[in-house]
DNA sequence: TTCAATGCAAAAGTTTTGCACCTCT
DNA sequence: AGAGGTGCAAAACTTTTGCATTGAA
């Protein structure tokens, strides 16, 4: 709680409720929720909170590198609070979006043998499939 | 033209200006278009043809296999009549989006030293950076 | 006190849907 | 002739914006 007030002034934001809610929540989430997800989880404790704000907050947040949006294809961006270069998974059964934390797949731009005529910046792999749980659920399922 | 509607019909599809025209267009571009700029540049040749009908044609050829659908952090799909599995550049200063041609970069799962906990059918990698175009600007615009 | 952040509602943009009509096969 | 596709308009969703009010510094 400390810890994101401070994160949030160095940044140069003002600190508010809104924005530690928010921060704080994608710190401890696995689940990489989208903006009406990480609105809905907040409204209990927070009853004031607005989804535009939500909004806006992932936007400053993005602009100042605290969050990474996440795009799987679906008809809404994700949100995740480990901004540095990694891979993700996306089970096409169940939906679950995780992080993959794998070196072969990570900085995958700057291990090339030939350079690219293409400057990188950062990149963003995803991994389409079937996750542990669901294979496991599928094979117990065809039994 | 006479390909395309074979192969529509090949994938059990009802053959129809409006499809062969969408196919058509997205085989023999580089663009990377999305809906609306699809709709835009049949309309001409095709005045009849629905903003509605460019969404549903895009759906069956997804489904059918026939054309990806790739998703780089705009507000809209971008279609890619290349569907084997290849990475993609986007520069973030003309928004130009394209396939790269890189062996290195692609089926990257198909070359794990160590297998993953989850099974993959088919990723995507996208490169976020400046072009060469871009970059021979921005040079020039520096003299 | 002051400037920025919030919340609300309205707007904008993308994609989907329902349905009457049309057209491939 | 019949199944399926098209086009239109409306609806559903996600995200953005304008503005009056509130709250952090």
């Amino acid at each position: 709680m400390k810890e994101t007030a401070q994160i949030l002034r160095e940044k140069g934001l003002k600190v508010t409720p809104q924005r530690i809610a928010v921060y704080n929540m994608l710190l401890h989430t696995q689940d990489h929720p989208n903006a009406e997800t990480i609105y809905r989880t907040l409204e209990t404790s927070n009853p004031t909170m607005s989804l535009a704000t939500v909004y806006k907050t992932l936007d400053f947040f993005k602009q100042l590198g605290l969050v990474q949006e996440l795009n799987v294809g679906e008809g809404s961006s994700r949100y995740d609070a480990k901004v540095y270069c990694h891979p993700h998974t996306v089970c096409t059964v169940c939906g679950c979006v995780s992080d993959l934390e794998n070196e072969e797949l990570s900085n995958l731009h700057t291990k090339l043998s030939v350079p690219l005529d293409f400057e990188v910046t950062c990149e963003q792999l995803i991994l389409y499939g079937t996750c542990a749980s669901c294979r496991k659920a599928a094979r117990e399922h065809s039994l």
